[in-house]
DNA sequence: AAATTATTTGGTTATTTTGCCAACTAACAA
DNA sequence: TTGTTAGTTGGCAAAATAACCAAATAATTT
């Protein structure tokens, strides 16, 4: 792997990163949805509003999430809702691990 | 969120987690191709053997890749292609973000 | 049986990530 | 202007991850 080729893969991986978080990945479908606000995630996720905002920025960082001020509150909403086509494929994959471990019990 | 719902978003970070590193993205692109076998990918990587194991294992551990020993082998292969479908919104997202990075040059 | 090769596993250390608290900023309300 | 609410940022401690080396295992060859 060149230097070049790397740095793309770290790129990718910066960005599947952002997701790889149960809040994340929950705040990805609430925001699939329709717009919210941090208090309303935090009140969701039951986190320190702090915790909730910062997984917020890691996901505004990777490009994922995009936000907006008004009043007092700041309104998020997903930047690329295609995301969510991979849950899809990710489902597939518990409900194959589910079947595995059935299996396993027998 | 109740425990339940935690946990089922507990269990789809693990998948997305096992994903989210760019020697692990790299493994996943080669065995979309063809299985390899651990030898293989460590000479593609560059990285010790051991370490090449371990991203394998983490990824085994979370459904997405198997393996087969034959001889002094272990071969891997894709245990689910439509992974693959999300490389594409990967690919927008990152697109998105370098348009934004000139934009804010000017 | 002894040596060789491919891989896994255990252990260690360094780095990154997470989550909370406290302090700070920004917008609004009294 | 003072107080209140929403959110961000910095700092810290705990937990998780990553990479290497060394030792163990397993199949093969000599």
């Amino acid at each position: 792997m060149n230097d070049k080729i790397k740095k793309q893969y770290e790129a990718r991986a910066k960005i599947i990163k952002a997701m790889a978080h149960p809040s994340r990945l929950f705040i990805i479908d609430e925001l699939a949805k329709g717009e919210h606000c941090v208090c309303e995630l935090r009140d969701m996720i039951g986190a320190d509003i702090s915790t909730v905002s910062k997984h917020l920025s890691v996901m505004k960082d990777a490009g994922i999430v995009e936000f907006e001020k008004r009043g007092l509150q700041v309104w998020y909403h997903l930047k690329v809702p295609c995301i969510l086509n991979f849950f899809g494929c990710v489902e597939d994959v518990m409900k194959t691990n589910a079947k595995m471990a059935k299996q396993v019990l027998k």
